[in-house]
DNA sequence: CTGAAGCATAAGCTCAGCTGATGCTCGATG
DNA sequence: CATCGAGCATCAGCTGAGCTTATGCTTCAG
């Protein structure tokens, strides 16, 4: 009888392609994970390792395991979900990973929903850098968790879950004083502050490549001044006539007043993500449910009304000006 | 996480019913089951056992839960035999369980050309009686089995086991003469037999109860006198005059001289058992195909002739007389 | 009423599997 | 070419999961 325990092993190496990076996702250490795969490779009877340099990857055999492994895992996810669900309250921990945007957009009014619907649920809630989303659900340390799809930057398939959109956000520049220019036209708009001082995440987020892809897509480089991964404090920088910067509308739902914000033809994706085969698991339905609820009180994102255009919107606008670029 | 193994434990018990039967079927102590379906319980939040009297059935949940964990066994046993069949040669231990007639007629040629063609291949046999096939199985002990299914003797769908055909054998009734009567009529023939000493296996085996519910499918009960399973000196009794029997064709292969052999419209279907999933399995495969070969090499049983309807028959004739009765 | 069958629990032991230390190899870098 | 860090394997040692044995309780059959 092959060990789950040591398939899940497998099927992250074959995620992250070193011992090292699978001991660190499901907290061993590079010791225990070593002798756990030599234990399987020698139960399978078959090489699954190739040691390739300093590295290791996997062999044919070893890649068709780990298909079967995911599905394995898969099935257990559903059973899981299955046994809470046949419980008749909908209860005990459930550990959920957000951004910090969401976190201050979203996070009280779901927690309030949560809280009022299902009292014995206890949500624990962490902030995690999309990034890091994966393993950690993978590794069981979250059951639901928040993660991003910019336009520029497609996210690759995980597997191993499973996600659904959340929310549509518009992207917006901010800054404090518009450029007398036509802004109607698109992605070249962006264009307009091509000798700006710009206003970005920290290197390595997805903020800060989003920012970077779409100022390349307009032809150029920008000038980076700061880098601050905090939109509120962004956003102060701006009104505050530091730089420009580019934010999610979930960003400048409390904007400072004295700021531009021009909407940009641009979208960042929000989805939900749970592992695969647990998305059926009462407690994170309900904590999906309870996202979307807040979403929606915010007001549905494409249903807002923009001050320069003149579309629908259906709550009230920032303080800020709001101009449309697309 | 859902420990396999204890799911395992779960499934045999929906088999069995007591935990007491699945430790004995799984080879541990009745505390040990106990303790790790207590264990199960508790992680899954639910209740998956229900203490009646003095015994333990599973809750709607449990039940549940077995499926899942039916489908998981499943496909670990899947994935166990695609690693064996990514390896070159058809190689290492292969557990066969078969009852004694088979392992007569069938197991030397079967050995012989399993020798032959993987000489990788350890095959361990042991004889077993059918009706313990399907817990050897399921606990791993066995990886091949072969298991029957006779006319009037259904056998009960065995969840974790798939089945095929191997061979269909039609019975016979073994006597030193023939009475002087038309046996053209079916099941009503072996009514000439009623007053007859019969000779059966011991109570308990299959077949032992396929020769009594075929006699009072013919209006009677047989007066036992001998219980004897091995049917080799079943026909030497029977030769030297001390009763009749019901005999599968398989074990007439080597009958005595001065024999009857009254051909009977029933039959025995014999099955080769394996653990669901484990079908693609190489060496589960070689064996199946090795039990095959040996099968057509003896002579595909319905393409025989009957020394008294005068059909095709592909082998010699058993040495004993042989008449139709169907 | 008695005994057997079945389950649960306690106590103790054993080994699977973890950590931490060490050494080796590969590859990047100056 | 020498050096250094990253990554993997192996060893020794320890801890706890999980097994067995022993015991007691409950239920049911005779």
């Amino acid at each position: 009888m092959l060990d789950v325990r040591r398939l899940r092993l497998l099927r992250e190496l074959s995620l992250r392609g070193t011992i090292a990076a699978v001991a660190e996702a499901l907290a061993y250490t590079p010791s225990a994970v070593s002798q756990q795969l030599s234990t399987l490779e020698r139960e399978a009877g078959v090489p699954l390792l190739e040691r390739t340099g300093r590295r290791v990857r996997l062999t044919p055999a070893g890649q068709k395991l780990v298909a079967h492994a995911e599905a394995v895992l898969e099935r257990l996810e559903q059973a899981a979900g299955e046994l809470a669900a046949s419980c008749h309250e909908v209860a005990g921990r459930v550990r959920i990973g957000i951004f910090p945007t969401a976190a201050r957009a979203l996070l009280p009014d779901a927690l309030t929903s949560l809280a009022g619907r299902h009292p014995a649920l206890e949500p624990m809630v962490s902030e995690i850098d999309p990034a890091d989303v994966a393993p950690a659900l993978r590794a069981g340390e979250l059951d639901v968790a928040l993660v991003h799809e910019y336009d520029f930057v497609p996210s690759p398939v995980e597997p191993g879950l499973a996600t659904e959109p959340l929310c549509d956000e518009t992207m917006y520049l901010a800054a404090t004083t518009l450029p007398h220019v036509d802004l109607a036209d698109g992605a070249a708009a962006l264009g307009h502050w091509r000798d700006a001082a710009w206003i970005t995440a920290t290197p390595g987020t997805l903020c800060h490549t989003m920012t970077l892809r779409a100022c390349h897509g307009a032809g150029f480089t920008p000038h980076v001044r700061h880098q601050v991964d905090e939109f509120a404090t962004v956003l102060e920088l701006v009104a505050a006539g530091h730089g420009v910067a580019m934010v999610p509308q979930l960003a400048v739902t409390d904007a400072p007043p004295n700021l531009s914000l021009v909407r940009l033809p641009l979208h960042r994706r929000t989805l939900i993500a749970v592992r695969s085969g647990a998305g059926a698991h009462p407690a994170v339905a309900a904590v999906a449910a309870a996202l979307r609820a807040a979403v929606r009180r915010i007001g549905d994102p494409p249903a807002r009304r923009c001050g320069g255009c003149g579309r629908a919107d259906t709550r009230p606008h920032p303080r800020a000006t709001e101009v449309c670029a697309s």
